[in-house]
DNA sequence: CGAATTTGACCAGCGC
DNA sequence: GCGCTGGTCAAATTCG
């Protein structure tokens, strides 16, 4: 159900969330957002509506859960993960993907119900850097990013204009709802609401947050796995080709300034959205 | 019209 | 050798 509009919707909620991480290394704009979720606090949606879906109902990290045990542990096991509880500055590797990524296939895997979508660098052609995206089967929150091969080009120097440039899928999800809302990570978030990168897949490639958890590297030389973790957006992320070289350097670089702008208009058509989704008789149809 | 996404088909690697 | 699975291609579709 609404498996693709909770993963637009959490790409979204990463977005904001690294955003205002990455300031922590960088203090660049004066508004800060010492929480995470501070950019969604205009948005009034109800925590406790629990039971239902509810795209903004997102477990907030910073805050102590309340009840459920099962979350309480999952949050557990994420605190190392978390900027908060990362002693060495892994907040420092909220990277972001400036790369603009483009997807080129998707593909069930085997022991997962959730697809793999796979995304190529389209910033340049001919670039060689390729990402994996997948949920993670154990925790739906979790998604597994890996890259592969490295960019041919320059990175740019702020969020690729094509990075943005993927679908607006809210628009689509609005309009027909109906419509593959199942798998298509795509974010929404995109262009128009973030302007940043995420978008499409799900886990947008070219999202910025992801947790080194297992430091998967999967493959040595160039190919690394990241775990982003979308409940708090903590992603701590870095792992981009550059990231993972210079964390420090090119990283900090990226600013999710196009994060910030999403805050208004891109909630409020937020809203309507889940308002439809929720009163229009569970809206999040299929 | 150009660019991105979707999705079925094709191909290669691997295990039995 | 065969079947399974993962990765990529490419035509069709969609959207700005």
């Amino acid at each position: 159900m609404a498996e693709g509009q909770d993963w637009d919707l959490y790409a979204i909620v990463r977005s904001c969330t690294s955003a205002s991480t990455h300031r922590n290394g960088s203090s660049n704009t004066s508004e800060n957002l010492e929480n995470p979720f501070e950019c969604l606090a205009s948005l009034t949606f109800d925590d406790d509506d629990d039971q239902e879906f509810n795209p903004f109902s997102f477990p907030n990290l910073a805050v102590q859960p309340t009840n459920n045990d099962g979350l309480q542990e999952l949050q557990d096991s994420y605190k190392p993960f978390l900027p908060s509880y990362t002693a060495s500055g892994l907040q420092e590797n909220l990277s972001n993907d400036v790369w603009a990524w483009r997807k080129y296939g998707q593909k069930p895997i085997k022991g997962s119900p959730y697809p793999r979508n796979y995304y190529r660098c389209s910033s340049s052609k001919g670039c060689a850097a390729r990402k994996q995206v997948e949920r993670s089967n154990t925790d739906p929150n979790m998604f597994i990013v890996s890259y592969t091969g490295d960019h041919t080009h320059p990175r740019p120097t702020h969020r690729n204009s094509l990075a943005g440039s993927t679908r607006n899928k809210v628009q689509q999800a609005v309009q027909k709802p109906e419509e593959k809302e199942s798998e298509q990570p795509n974010i929404s978030a995109d262009k128009g609401l973030c302007s940043s990168p995420l978008s499409a897949t799900s886990l947008s490639p070219r999202t910025p947050l992801s947790a080194p958890i297992d430091h998967a590297e999967t493959a040595g030389n160039d190919q690394e796995t990241k775990i982003e973790n979308l409940e708090g957006g903590h992603g701590l992320m870095g792992s981009d080709d550059d990231c993972d070289n210079d964390i420090n350097d090119d990283c900090d670089d990226d600013l999710l300034i196009p994060n910030m702008a999403l805050n208004e208009d891109f909630i409020k058509g937020f809203q309507e959205l889940v308002g439809a989704s929720e009163g229009g008789g569970g809206g999040s149809s299929k």
